[in-house]
DNA sequence: GTTAGCATGTAAGGAGTTACATGATTTT
DNA sequence: AAAATCATGTAACTCCTTACATGCTAAC
């Protein structure tokens, strides 16, 4: 288990706000995890059925208040919500950078649900981030240096524009870096900083 | 048929400058296409050996100069390179922008293929992708302003993120647009043109 | 002589998409 | 009353990755 897929993680952060039924997940999962995602039905309610058969949500299917049919066949608009489990669940997943939160779009992900993370955490998923992308920059100047010559025009410029956008994403988290360290700095600083490691 | 799937192209367009065997595409793919890319062997050989069988590419397994062995089987190196179908294939895909292009992944392996490519399909290209980036632009902005207060700090600044590493590739295509149109002013009109700048 | 890298492949499976199929509710 | 949009779901398929399985060749 624990290969906490990134699409129920997304879920299970959103769930923890507020009950929501599947097409307003679908809606703010689209908008909130920038130009990206536009996920389909296909993979959401799946997703939505395998966490109910985990006990992470529950499904309140209640056409309800309202049962002037006989066979009280509304069956639109399910709700889901978290169970304990599931509050749980999100916790647990929160305080550890656990299964991989380096990739794109899992560090997205783990990036929105910020809000809910603790300081320590974020630093240290933040700094995972830029371990790894700085790793990407070194194997790509690399291979550049090695095939320098092979390259036209084109490609060279394709190369040189995709490091400049990952060397742009570096100087991104290194701000929020030393934002949120400075942010430590002043506020919820538990354990005297003294010293060594 | 005709659903160019990109791995293929990106193959034929690499074929087309010289045999290569599989490990030495696999290199080449990932060293080219900017810092992405992994691509596995599990991926690439099903697809060589579907590109054999649609007779777009044949398998120089000659094992050839050197037939010391009475079994002759050193089986290693196999060299793939264009046949005539092959050729043609490349060349109708290069001379339209077909099966949508805009794409990021497909964008990139059309792009890297510029060399090869005339001045006419490069500009209907980078204009396509420009128009798609414009319009998930508009789709983000419209999303933001519709659920502006009930983003938190961090889930902002990943749609703020987000937005401009967007915009700056708008600028990149405006970029290369221009320098695509004073090129063809320049040189390869035939109508002449005695250029100011 | 053993490790590291070159070289080819297959099988199982994950994660998602498209297309389909259905029906309720709101807007025009 | 028609059209748009809300709402849920399934089945088939695509594309890719991981893990496995094999063997050659160069370097240390």
């Amino acid at each position: 288990m624990a290969k906490t897929d990134v699409l129920s993680l997304a879920i299970l952060g959103m769930l923890a706000e507020q009950p929501l039924h599947g097409y307003q997940i679908r809606k703010r999962l689209s908008g909130e995890l920038g130009p990206f995602r536009a996920l389909s039905y296909g993979s959401l309610y799946p997703c939505l059925k395998r966490m109910v058969a985990s006990g992470y949500i529950a499904a309140d299917d209640s056409n309800s208040t309202d049962v002037t049919r006989p066979g009280g066949s509304k069956r639109s608009r399910i709700a889901y919500q978290l169970t304990d489990a599931g509050t749980d669940r999100l916790a647990r997943e929160l305080a550890s950078s656990g299964a991989s939160s380096w990739d794109d779009e899992a560090f997205d992900v783990r990036f929105s649900l910020f809000g809910k993370t603790d300081s320590e955490t974020r630093l240290r998923i933040l700094e995972g981030r830029r371990t790894r992308l700085a790793e990407r920059l070194e194997d790509v100047a690399e291979g550049l240096a090695r095939q320098r010559d092979r390259l036209d025009a084109y490609t060279a410029e394709l190369q040189r524009h995709g490091l400049e956008r990952v060397e742009r994403e570096v100087e991104w988290l290194d701000k929020l870096i030393e934002d949120e360290r400075s942010a430590t700095r002043g506020t919820d600083h538990h354990t005297a900083s003294a010293g060594d490691k």
